[in-house]
This record gives C-alpha cells, structure tokens and sequence, in this order.
DNA sequence: ATCCTGCGTG
DNA sequence: CACGCCGGAT
C-alpha cells in the first residue's frame, strides 16, 4: 500500500508553505518572466546545479543568444564558453538539439503539452513541469531530489532508492498541484528544500513545520 | 565528502 | 533499477 497522505493534510502543508514562500521567496531573473523559452533554458541549465550557479551564465546566455535559433546555429565553441562554468559538459550539446528540435519540429514555439516536451532532447518529467506550471500557468507537478527530501520528512513517507519515480510520490506532487497558482506552489516548494529542508543541517529551529 | 530545481542509457 | 555526468558550493 502506497499510504498516500490525505487531501487535506496536502491542501494544509501547501497553505503553510505558501505563507512562508510569501516571505522568503528567491529572486532569480528566470523567475520574473513567463517566456516559456527563457525558463526551459533557465530549468535546462539547473539542472543538477545550483540555483545561484546559474544565474550569472543565465545572464551571459541571453545576453548572446535572442532565440531558438540563434542557439540552434551557435558553434560548440561558443556554446561551451557561456556554459562552462555549470559543468556536466555533455549537456552543451543537448542545447544545441534541443533548439534544433524546437526550430524543425515545432517552428521554434515551446510546447504546451507534456507529450510534446518531452520529446525535447534533454528534457524529462522535471523540465516538463516546471514549463508547464510556470510559464503556462498549468496545474502540473515537479519532483526534484528536494520535493523527494521534503515529503519523506513531512509527510513520513518512504521511498525506493530513486525516489523520483516512485508513484506515490508523483501521485503526491500531483496533489500538490491541483491549487490556484500552481507554479507559485512548485517554486515554493524547491525554496523550502533548499533553504530550510535542506540535505544535511536542516534548519529545523526556524522551521514552522516541525513545531505543530 | 556530499549535494545541486535531472536526464539518458543500458 | 543503477550509473555517469562534472564544476562549484557547503
């Protein structure tokens, strides 16, 4: 049995976390616009990477490429240059295709659906999302190693070893989603495991969860 | 040492 | 399901 946590214990632990989002929100220039490009590049760099890694090569990148095609006929070598600093250098590549792709198949507009995103290159279930929820305003989940991490604290639950994929904890991200403005309560989300909820040293003093 | 707003491959 | 990626922060 997957013991899923209540509706309600869910709606509860979105308004709290909410509410401390309201205060302690991070600012990042990705996280002030809804174009659907900047924020799949945005997601494509974080990756595996922290936030504020990203923000200085977020900048450089847009500061050289405009749009999908400026990125799509890019040299490696420029590419490489704007992008290092986030190492994993095999995702350089995916850059290129992946705007490739966006220019050939989809005349250079972001998908709006999770079918067709993911047939990105380099974009899974997590980029997905958060295009979705964010910068189309849609009622879709995330699951990142922090959701993973902030779930199994609060709600107690257990996982297999690549939490990620287990299905009841989708299933709760799910939930999760299903609110008013669901890229506000994604966000708020990652915010909480990375600020607080974090891996090691959780800041548990300052928590409004853990006291009631 | 361990982790980061994961993804693709075997 | 397991693993590599890969620079940089903690």
């Amino acid at each position: 049995m997957d013991n899923l946590p209540s509706s309600k214990r869910i709606r509860k632990f979105r308004r709290r976390i909410l509410l401390w989002f309201n205060h302690h929100k991070r600012n990042y220039p990705w996280r002030s616009t809804r174009n659907p490009f900047r924020i799949l590049i945005a997601e494509m760099m974080l990756q595996r990477t922290r936030a504020n890694q990203v923000e200085k090569v977020y900048r450089d990148f847009f500061s050289r490429f405009k749009t999908a095609r400026d990125v799509a006929s890019a040299s490696m070598k420029e590419l490489r240059k704007v992008l290092h600093p986030l190492g994993l250098r095999w995702r350089v590549k995916k850059f290129r295709e992946m705007t490739s792709v966006l220019v050939n198949d989809f005349n250079s507009r972001v998908p709006r659906t999770r079918e067709e995103l993911l047939k990105l290159p380099g974009v899974g279930d997590y980029i997905t999302g958060m295009v979705l929820s964010l910068a189309y305003g849609k009622r879709e989940w995330i699951v990142d190693s922090n959701v993973v991490r902030v779930f199994k604290r609060y709600f107690g639950m257990r996982t297999s070893k690549e939490g990620r994929r287990d299905r009841h904890i989708i299933e709760t991200a799910g939930k999760y989603a299903l609110c008013r403005n669901t890229g506000k309560a994604n966000m708020a989300l990652l915010d909480f495991g990375a600020l607080i909820c974090t891996p090691i040293n959780p800041d548990c003093n300052n928590c409004f969860l853990s006291n009631g």
